[in-house]
RNA sequence: CGGGGCGUAGCGCAGCCUGGUAGCGCGCCUGCCUUGGGCGCAGGAGGUCGGAGGUUCGAAUCCUCUCGCCCCGACCA
């Protein structure tokens, strides 16, 4: 491609409105450009990465015997309703209505529209297993869109479906598609790692999370260093030492109502006159599973884990209760709540699993202005269910091994599902096995954010200058710079060049603009092509031109005569492919 | 949704408090000059000041409403 004639729009200045690296430099390097909140338009440099993107995608997909379909993302209510998801998913779908007045809305994803063709057509176990996907558009009306590409409301994704007759064909086809994205995030140039993660809207018994570890994620997640343990901190579990410290100060007291007049908060409560120590204390919150009451107690200084809360209540939809429906529950305004006595008013209590056993505690007394003392989980909470619901911190023991772990920040790449049943049996989806019954097909679902990879692509790797695009997913393998435009030498020079690369399948920008040499090589170094040829008066006495890798500080001299080779194994050695010449 | 911030030329910003002339840098166009890290000089084009209403002789500036965008907290590829 000729720089002269091509539309790279370059900016000199860092737009006003970007935060992370990958926004920033896609909009200076001219390969986005926003339309609206969440909505970008994909230039021409962006779409020759995203393409590359999905080759990688196609072929690694294909390999585990992968068929691609595309399905309509614009879905009729009714596989929705079906499927239970029409509300489910709440405002984060947009909808629609048609001419007639007939509900549509925007596909999130393709369970629904997957499981009728798969109702429809396959009626054997005999047929089975497939693998099915797509690369497809996604919409979803996210309540805040950032970050660039990052968190946007239309996005491609690629989304696969597997279907079994039974749970070890699933977990064959759930190994094979793990095994495919650990290849493709490593092709594109991402290190990634993979977490146990909340499976959300979803539904289904288990899922992982391809996760790219970079403060521009939104993620966090738990690792251990010392063993392979890592979990999104909305599943992480960790080791605590919870010993019953206050039971010997009076635990088995009888329950005492004492006067905490405007003391509605744990930090309150820990300061004088009262002196309560926060771990001494109940977190008492009331929650909204699926519009009917449920409570969660967690200790004073420790988090409620939402994510928990929801698996544990089974909970499609979970929100915090509001103030009003608080009151009006309980008697009393968030913080003096308590979930002594509650036992008889038959509201499903979660109590955190550390707690158990404790006594010496103090809680709300669902009265305004009143707190219990000597609470004893055992006597006082026996009715509660007890769960892990509490968000691990930092340092904290790992499950498995027990060393410390570490939380750090992540960007989600990829999130594999085990769904089981969960679609095949609310849509009625099923085949005849060997003896000749019904079954459900038991089901897997796969998704990759391909606009992610590119975005996760640049927050990896970049520096002062730029983009350092991997050669896989770079634009173009070359940028070929002419540094004299004047010089006819120089030009035909390059001109040769760039015919003999691009015939070679080489993918190169040539920078035939009548710009001064400084001005080419920020561009190049901005765009972040991998390698950069210049041609000079200089060096082309010689019969040589600089060969420059974009990350490196120096350059090489390279005869005229080597330049194609040379290239051509660049590509190669770099995980590029070379064109279809 | 809750909280905070910002909308003035293609981009980055000043002007607003204290109403009256819309300005700077970059980019863009023309010419000359220069030619290995975003050259220099000269000339030039380009703006419903997000929108609507109000106050006023007069509004980018004051008031009301509204739309949009960004950031921080609850969702997801």
């Amino acid at each position: 491609m000729r720089m002269s004639r091509s539309f790279v729009p370059t900016l000199k200045e860092v737009p006003a409105d970007a935060t992370v690296a990958s926004h920033q430099l896609l909009v200076r390097a001219g390969f986005i450009r926003q339309l609206a909140a969440g909505i970008y338009s994909v230039l021409p440099l962006a779409q020759r990465s995203l393409l590359k993107i999905t080759d990688v995608v196609r072929e690694e997909m294909n390999a585990i015997g992968g068929q691609e379909f595309y399905l309509p993302a614009l879905n009729p209510r009714e596989v929705w309703e079906e499927s239970g998801r029409w509300s489910v998913m709440g405002e984060n779908m947009f909808r629609l209505k048609d001419r007639k007045g007939a509900d549509l809305c925007l596909a999130m994803t393709h369970e629904e529209v997957f499981t009728v063709l798969a109702r429809a057509e396959l009626r054997s176990y005999r047929q089975l297993p497939q693998t099915w996907y797509q690369i497809q558009t996604k919409f979803r009306d996210e309540p805040r869109p950032k970050s660039g590409l990052l968190r946007v409301r239309q996005f491609t994704m690629k989304d696969s479906y597997s279907f079994d007759k039974d749970n070890a064909g699933l977990d064959t086809a759930f190994e094979s598609h793990r095994q495919a994205y650990a290849k493709i995030f490593g092709r594109c140039g991402l290190k990634t790692i993979q977490v146990d993660a909340h499976s959300g809207a979803m539904g289904g018994s288990g899922s992982t999370e391809f996760m790219v570890p970079t403060d521009a994620g939104e993620d966090l997640i738990a690792s251990c260093e010392s063993c392979a343990y890592a979990a999104n901190t909305e599943k992480a579990e960790s080791k605590v030492e919870t010993p019953n410290t206050y039971a010997e100060s009076g635990g088995t007291a009888a329950l005492q109502k004492f006067a905490t007049p405007g003391v509605t908060t744990i930090e309150a409560l820990s300061k004088p006159p009262h002196g309560v120590k926060a771990d001494q204390q109940l977190k008492t919150l009331i929650y909204m599973a699926d519009e009917k009451p449920v409570i969660a107690i967690v200790r004073g200084d420790d988090q409620l884990n939402e994510a928990k809360l929801q698996t544990a209540s089974g909970a499609q939809i979970l929100r915090p209760a509001h103030a009003e429906e608080i009151l009006k529950l309980l008697g009393a305004k968030p913080g003096s709540l308590g979930g002594v006595g509650l036992g008889e008013k038959k509201f499903p209590l979660f109590i955190d699993a550390r707690l158990a056993g404790l006594s010496g505690l103090v809680t709300g007394a669902n009265e305004d202005g009143f707190h219990l003392q000597h609470v004893s989980v055992p006597r006082d909470l026996a009715y509660a269910v007890s769960r892990d619901l509490r968000m691990v911190n930092a340092g904290e023991g790992c499950p498995k091994c027990g060393k410390p772990l570490v939380v750090g920040k992540a960007l989600e790449v990829g999130h594999i599902f085990k769904l089981g049943t969960r679609y095949s049996e609310t849509m009625g989806a099923r085949v005849l096995d060997e003896a000749g019954r019904e079954q459900p097909i038991v089901m897997g679902s796969y998704g990759i954010g391909v606009e992610r990879i590119l975005a996760a692509a640049i927050e990896l790797h970049h520096d002062q200058d730029g983009c350092k695009w991997p050669m896989s997913i770079a634009p173009f393998h070359i940028a070929l710079l002419p540094l004299q435009m004047q010089d006819a030498l120089v030009r035909e020079a390059a001109e040769k060049l760039y015919l003999e690369l691009t015939k070679a399948g080489v993918e190169v920008l040539l920078d035939d603009r009548d710009e001064r040499a400084g001005v080419k090589f920020k561009d190049a170094d901005l765009i972040g092509i991998p390698v950069r040829i210049a041609v000079g008066k200089k060096g082309l006495a010689e019969g040589k031109i600089e060969w420059k890798l974009r990350g490196s500080k120096d350059f090489e001299l390279v005869t005229l005569a080597d330049v194609v080779a040379r290239a051509q194994q660049a590509v190669r050695d770099g995980g590029g492919k070379l064109a279809r010449a």
